[in-house]
DNA sequence: TTCGTAACAGCAGACGGTTGCAACCGATCA
DNA sequence: TGATCGGTTGCAACCGTCTGCTGTTACGAA
């Protein structure tokens, strides 16, 4: 800007102006200057820019895992509408730990973003770093991983609903006895999706059977183990709903190994809808969580917070789930 | 900094030495100082430090599609390299557009980033936007999807003796009519993975066919049309490598669907490893090309170069690949 | 006593922009 | 003729941090 103004024998904040198109500079003067501009491949500095405004145009994101292909939709939301509303986008993983997403959190506070969207690590299960933040008055919104008693907007699937649906799908099927592979149990997911499974039960008179509930750590070893634990169940389920699709595909593999035919043998059902379920054989009958759509709702209201464009008032977004069926849950045919 | 400053009496000059640490400054002052920040919670901005030191600390990314476990998988390794050498990173995807790849650019480097990682749109045929970067003088790497002749450092994967294994591997077992699956022509790693193709074909003495190189343009109509033609040969082929694993798993559903067994009646193979190859029925021989290392060396290369570590000429990074040798191939049992 | 020096702290300017306000200009009007 | 006014431009301060230089003080040595 500097050499612009040298060269055209004008000032800096005359350049300034011309470039953001005031209105009060004469007309002539104002071509030149971004005619000069063009010629001399000028680019603002959007640090000076930010500094001066403290709006750095900047979000911040962190989710456990850029690799899972769910979170990865979710990124891809958030850097369209990010973009088309002139926002930058920077991308943090805490790979599952809290210590890594507190750090996160500090690294994007320092880096002055306008706003942060977070999707919370398996491992976090104190929330003092969140609370700081809504002290901060740091814009916020929580999506798919989300803490429920904090003060700010939410977006997250309707996992109870979603639950409901694929068992109540087994049930359907003429499944009674139906197992579910739950996550760790102070999980949030591991208790909504449980919470489904539970009131699909309940409402075709299928009393609640404690010994149906198994516990894997989602490790692949936690996966196999439990795998082969159900085969060995006195009285053997007649289905299984996993509550992620990457235990059902470890699950579907070991039983294809040990002989097991899915559905014939025992019907199978997982929560996600992972490009992986749908090229395994049998494809895995699964429950669709359009990653994509949630990115693009949870930048949407964080920008309308920022723009003042929503209240200030948190609300809570929630998505509903589709059922996918595919051939892993088809036990008994489905009359048509 | 001018609160803590205010509240201590001194100015804020004392304050930011005290809190680099310089040794021109009593102690007791220092630590007060000190004592003061970690009250008062003071974070320092940086996006003034970087205004300030013309450093900000912070790398862009562009990749076709964050979406891509492959692409996921390499900005999982830059993340992690990233942050533990205390640089941010800012990702873009370019949605395989030349457009948007450009916009993206210009975004980065207005942000005042310190370094690009790129790596292209299947689109860029032109690269003007490349050589105007490197007049700027502004440090980029091109990884994975490069452009050959600009005087940048790469990373790439070894891709025609990535292609020649597997071929070889096909070769081995008895094929010899092996189809070639490519994407467009012009795409780089067409082109080398049909070298190694045609490497393997030449070292086995059998003689290449043109009508064995079959082209798709990458979506899920072009490859089932691709899958269609190739039952509909005169002579069948024995053995089809897919230039990349979606194209395979494409097609080995579409053979599944119309009764095709694989790999008795045709063997099958793909390259990328990405995780659906080890999931379909059969499993998929494939190379495996690690993304997550890809990553760490581009990235590890960019903050040598910005560092001074590294010299100021560009290199050129090859990664081997890995042959992942799975049922799909095995059409005539590979002696033991 | 005087001088040199080390130890410490502050001023001011810079990074690259933005913007309130003052200043200048010629023209218009009473 | 002088006051006023609208149109146009520049000055200077500011955003938060860093740093070269200067200034002050106390102390020991000459």
């Amino acid at each position: 800007m500097k050499e612009i103004a040298k060269k055209l024998g004008v000032s800096v904040s005359t350049v300034s102006r011309a470039l953001q198109d005031s209105p009060e500079l004469h007309i002539e003067t104002k071509r030149k200057i971004v005619e000069a501009a063009k010629e001399m491949n000028y680019r603002p500095n959007l640090l000076a820019q930010s500094l001066r405004s403290s709006r750095s145009k900047t979000l911040g994101v962190i989710v456990p895992e850029i690799t899972s292909h769910f979170f990865a939709s979710c990124i891809s939301g958030i850097q369209d509408i990010a973009t088309t509303r002139g926002y930058n986008v920077m991308i943090c993983q805490s790979n599952e730990s809290i210590a890594q997403e507190k750090a996160n959190i500090q690294t994007l506070v320092s880096s002055q973003v306008d706003g942060l969207l977070i999707s919370l690590s398996r491992q976090t299960n104190t929330y003092e770093h969140l609370y700081e933040l809504y002290d901060r008055e740091i814009n916020f919104v929580l999506f798919d991983r989300v803490q429920e008693d904090i003060p700010v907007s939410k977006v997250t699937f309707n996992d109870v609903s979603g639950a409901y649906q694929v068992v109540k799908h087994l049930l359907e099927n003429g499944s009674r006895r139906i197992v579910y592979v739950s996550g760790p149990e102070d999980l949030y997911i591991s208790k909504k999706r449980k919470e489904g499974y539970l009131r699909a039960l309940e409402e075709f008179g299928v009393a609640e059977d404690p010994s149906l509930i198994q516990i894997t750590d989602l490790t692949l070893e936690g996966n196999l183990q439990v795998a082969k634990h159900i085969l060995t169940m006195d009285h053997r389920p007649e289905a299984v709903f996993c509550m992620i699709d990457p235990v059902a595909v470890d699950v579907l593999t070991e039983w294809k190994k040990l002989g097991i035919r899915i559905p014939e043998d025992i019907a199978l059902a997982g929560f996600t809808n992972n490009p992986s379920s749908a090229v395994v054989e049998p494809p895995l009958t699964t429950v669709a969580q359009p990653g994509y759509e949630m990115g693009k709702l949870a930048v949407s209201h964080l920008l309308d917070q920022l723009d003042g464009l929503a209240s200030e008032d948190p609300i809570s977004i929630v998505l509903d789930t589709t059922l996918v069926v595919r051939k892993s849950s088809l036990h008994f045919p489905v009359k048509k």
